[in-house]
DNA sequence: TATTAATCGGACAAAATTGTCCTTTATTGG
DNA sequence: CCAATAAAGGACAATTTTGTCCGATTAATA
């Protein structure tokens, strides 16, 4: 409801990546799609973008597959991977659906929607990669169910 | 990116019923596709479903149209309307697109995740119509850029 | 009572999002 | 070099959301 479904898909491929990259494992999308339970096929083309804006590496060829380095785990946070597969509109969007957010002529609802929004901007600026996965990899957390 | 293009008509659409309904003025929908920008056709669809929610109130026939009483511009809080429209995804949804937010077996975002869909949904049980209303009346919002 | 103006409701159409399939390209190891 | 493996990329299909159209229903008024 927040995010669209391919960025749902695209954040816990990520943090499934980060925590087999930790154990220094490269993962294919087949295993990723399992793993996080999503759609192969979709999976494989949200990963692409994913690696375009330089979120996740990928080898191709055997033995091959998708990384992450140990210092991107720190520094990508999940506010680029939102706005590399969901845009901006997420920051720029009226909550009323206005042409976008104005402070100057602003819709009804607007204090109130700038208020929570910052709240999810700064949750999204602040959580990293490696933060997400560490809960995962005591059993704190899942992927799926 | 929070409600959806219907749910974001409709409270559109009931805000401006309000604020003609404390003028005494009932209001067709084309009226109201009219000052919020909206299709019309869409709309009329979506005052249907504010219909039979009781969130606002229809009169069928010459001079008819939507209204809403002063008594319900109090009661009737934002989360009724996106409750109406958008259903209750909104608040049982995972963050993470799991098939339910569960905190016993919670996503890696789980627990931020919830922090903000809380302040939202307090946000929304508190906001009357009457109350995003006024600012329009005063001209310190709008409905339409 | 006939006309007219309005919502209701159902079927349909368009657009966006989600998801699939298949071919090409790169890379590894024998 | 060759065969096998994995991502890249493009075309296509299904589903959901958004949006349209039109006949049926209701009520006011002339
Ligand atoms: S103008 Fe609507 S949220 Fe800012
Ligand atoms: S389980 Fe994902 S938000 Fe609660």
């Amino acid at each position: 409801m927040m995010f669209s479904k391919a960025c749902e898909y695209g954040i816990r491929a990520a943090v499934y990546i980060t925590l087999q990259s930790l154990e220094g494992r490269r993962v294919s999308v087949t295993e990723i799609a399992e793993e996080i339970d999503s759609p192969v096929a979709f999976t494989a083309k949200i990963l692409q973008q994913l690696t375009k804006n330089n979120i996740v590496h990928s080898v191709k060829g055997p033995t091959g597959g998708f990384e992450i380095d140990r210092k991107d785990m720190d520094d990508v946070k999940l506010n680029m991977i939102v706005k590399a597969i969901d845009g901006d509109k997420i920051y720029v969007g009226c909550g009323l659906g206005l042409k976008e957010c104005n402070a100057n002529k602003p819709c009804p609802l607007h204090d109130k929607f700038v208020d929570i929004r910052t709240n999810l901007r700064t949750m999204l600026q602040s959580t990293s990669l490696y933060e997400l996965a560490t809960g995962l990899e005591v059993g704190l957390t899942y992927l799926k169910r």
